[in-house]
DNA sequence: AGCCAGGAAGAAT
DNA sequence: ATTCTTCATGGC
């Protein structure tokens, strides 16, 4: 990939992540809050929304090669100040722990629709088997940005069947994607950004193919919402000693009261450390 | 060969 | 208000 840089005609700006203790772009791309990148000889290639860029490694950091600095400075969350959170939360437990092996994870600032998408497609799914159909969404909907493919608009997304999300393999997701994308297109998408978090919730959980899970994983990573715990079966498991027979939906709950303002962080590092370490 | 995946809907209890 | 069943698909 480095080699082929040049021939990428996409690349119109460069900057430069300079190495932190609190910053680990692997970790932060494979702690499973993101689905349209690849690794390839240690260089990344990441699309997100209609951008795309490039990551290779230095001496001293990142170099970053991609279509807009500005959006992926922002994307990438560099204005939050992780060190401080993470001494905040430490509890020399569980915990601690989870933060000593993820604390370079940052948790994205992604596009709303793409992450109700890839996430009603994440419900009992494999990782690899996300990332494809996602891929064949955008390689058939998306904007050809020459190299490469934008995340399809609403309209694009919406111009499509349930029939057509089962042929590019989303199974019985297919119909969750397709009337989602036509009520985006029919009553517009909802401005989730101007309501609090309950209501913010309980409007996507209006949409069918969206439960506790799925809202819980937009609002944390689609509109930067820290006071969710997105509970799947890997925290279910991490807490089933603690909390024996709480169902997932309760438990969701409790840890939000538990872990407050910095649920989302915390429900992260735990996460990536139950699928890494799988303690 | 089956088992299961960053769950949710609908039915049954 | 809780618990059970079913739902496509394919990587492992």
């Amino acid at each position: 990939m480095p080699s082929g840089n040049a021939r990428l005609f996409f690349i119109l700006e460069r900057f430069f992540i300079p190495q932190t203790p609190t910053f680990d772009l692997k970790q932060t791309l494979d702690c499973g809050q993101v689905f349209r990148y690849v690794e390839s000889d240690g260089v990344f290639d990441l699309k997100a929304g209609g951008e795309r860029a490039i990551f290779t490694k230095t001496d001293s950091g990142w170099q970053v090669d991609c279509t807009d600095v500005g959006f992926f400075q922002k994307y990438l969350d560099f204005d939050t100040k992780y060190d401080i959170i993470q001494s905040k939360v430490q509890d020399k437990g569980l915990v601690s722990s989870a933060i000593e092996h993820g604390k370079g994870v940052h948790i994205l600032r992604q596009d709303l629709v793409e992450t109700v998408f890839s996430f009603i497609i994440s419900q009992n799914n494999h990782i690899p088997r996300i990332k494809a159909i996602i891929e064949r969404i955008c390689d058939a909907l998306g904007e050809d940005k020459g190299d490469y493919k934008a995340f399809p608009t609403v309209e694009a997304l919406a111009s499509k069947d349930a029939d057509w999300y089962a042929s590019i393999g989303a199974g019985y997701r297919a119909e969750y994607l397709s009337l989602t994308a036509k009520r985006f297109r029919d009553e517009g998408v909802p401005n989730f950004q101007s309501m609090d978090t309950d209501t913010a919730r309980a409007t996507l959980l209006s949409y069918k193919g969206i439960g506790r899970k799925v809202a819980d994983c937009v609002l944390l990573f689609g509109l930067g919402r820290m006071d969710v715990f997105p509970t799947d079966t890997w925290i279910v498991k991490i807490f089933k000693d603690e909390y024996p027979k709480v169902p997932a939906e309760k438990l969701a709950k409790v840890l939000v009261e538990r872990f407050g303002e910095h649920s989302g962080y915390v429900q992260q590092w735990l996460f990536y450390y139950k699928r890494e370490k799988k303690v």
